[in-house]
DNA sequence: AATGAATGAGACTTCATTCAT
DNA sequence: AATGAATGAAGTCTCATTCAT
């Protein structure tokens, strides 16, 4: 039956990304995830290589869906000022709403052996792409990707790793991001 | 008595920040370190306590080292302007200039294990206290210490993550940073 | 699946003990009674938490093995001069025909961290048990339980233990020694 | 100075025996006696040659010292019944005023390691040539010499092994036990 | 004589992975 | 497809002992 291995490679997804936020990276065995998932260690080896394997492809995976979150969150007819609003808004949404998987990605990227696996360009490329005709036009002000994916995206990242405890304060903060950032990138 | 040779101490010390860094922290064992700082792995236990001790005691004193060489960089009769270069500019430099240390310290921020035991505010908060005159005075815009820090550090940290070949490249990519928090903070 | 090998869990009790018996509780390690047991070290922690959850119960289950055997030698009809003939005999026998076992109580009983987790008078309690109606008819002296377990089985314990050489004088010792707790014991 | 040394030693005896008999044989280390009596592990090696060495010079003096206390208690001119009396009491003092050491070779008396370096015997011979005299006389019965010495020390060596909390309660069985012994060894 | 540092060997235990059902 | 058993390799840490002062 279909949906009940469906089921079952999910929980094993799940599992590793809680027990890797949870614990760290480094105290993650695979015996932990196979219980925590209610198999046996045997099972994940049905629908991973190896336990590297795993982790590379939960990994992509989770960065992925972090990135089709943001492009949601987007609308063609939005102007520059909305865009950012959705997307600095966009990305600490995700980290409220998911996050362990957020928790994980942040964890994953920051790994030697898993950084290398993937670049993270390749997904942000898109979205800066969408970005580029509102530079063109000179609605937005001109700069590097680099500096426009670090500046749009690593102080968000910054907040949601720290947040702390009235909710109230950190859409506060939030806020306060947001309009500096349009401050910042809009002409 | 044979006196506790120090020199082992901080081989043990730039052994651990070295594997951490190229093999990731889950791939960092007592024995390879010790190998790496050519002592017997029994010689590590004399020095520190556990293998999770060493790596707190570690990651925090290279923490603070970072700090230090940050506030080494500012000098009371910089004005706003020469403060934001200084700070971002000390950060891409200590970056460069102690990579390894860099990455370590990145890497284990995003630990759950390690991130617990270190506070970054404690350090950063005086790096901050240094900003709060000029906002006092009108010079720098005002804006919370969690952005303020988010905006200061985030962006300038990803851009030392994601170092790419040309060297002079990156110097630019730096000075653009620099001048849009410049027009970004400053009144 | 494959299923739990209980003659393999038989094995490793059998090398734990012989071990033991052999060169003391101090010098057995894991790896000596996993290799004299045919198994690897990890196998052990299949049927067993740790060194000492294993040494507690195999210590337990060969306790109740040797209590076991001395109530099979008792019989409901003997008379009072039997019973005392069965049970310091079935002890003795039992010190013989599982000299491996009864040396390996008798160690383990000795040590502290063993000696606390099992209570000896549990067991005997039932063997005192079928002595006192004997007592209450005038058949057998009257004296506590502590004393009638001190002299019905310490004597015979330290006969067992310091056995020597010619296996008739051990023969000839046993039945002086059983005489000797008649005449005691009996009115 | 003679003094200094003498006391350095005795205090690495009675740091052996008090965490032998706390821990177990199994767990005690030279480390952890070279803490227990304040001194450095290489302190140790200068009074004994090895672990193994210590252990067995401190167990054969431990066992000579229990011995030496018995026959402190024994005057010439002791009738057989006072003899019984002033052996087993006097077994079971020692126990109470010097509970360490007893417990100490109680548990060194049971490992083969230990037991074999030590023949119980060789002092125990003096004692029971106090008794022949009184068997050849007649006042005593006449039994081997393993008997008599089974039946003199393990049941009493059992009490004091088995000792529970009111106090007066192990006078009383004692007392019980050693007119038992009496009954048992007497014309 | 005395020490804390140092260590190779080995302690217990867990690892990622494969096996047999 | 799924499993718990099984394991060689490797993990962290402690051991008894020696070194150098």
């Amino acid at each position: 039956m279909r949906t009940k291995d469906y089921d079952k490679m999910q929980r094993i997804k799940e599992a590793l990304v809680r027990i890797i936020l949870r614990d760290g990276i480094e105290n993650t065995s695979v015996a932990k995830i196979a219980k925590e998932a209610g198999v046996s260690p045997a099972t994940i080896y049905i629908y991973y290589d190896s336990k590297e394997a795993m982790l590379s492809e939960v990994y992509q995976e989770c960065a992925r869906q972090s990135y089709g979150y943001l492009m949601g969150r987007i609308r063609p007819e939005m102007d520059a000022r909305e865009l950012i609003d959705a997307l600095v808004r966009g990305y600490y949404s995700f980290s409220v709403d998911h996050a362990e998987i957020f928790g994980f990605v942040e964890q994953c990227m920051h790994s030697p052996g898993l950084a290398g696996i993937f670049r993270e360009e390749d997904l942000s490329a898109q979205i800066l792409d969408m970005i580029h005709p509102y530079q063109d036009r000179g609605i937005m002000k001109r700069c590097s990707n680099e500096n426009l994916n670090a500046m749009l995206f690593a102080p968000v990242r910054f907040l949601s790793m720290n947040r702390t405890s009235p909710a109230e304060k950190n859409t506060v903060m939030l806020n306060e991001l947001i309009s500096m950032l349009q401050d910042l990138l809009l002409m």
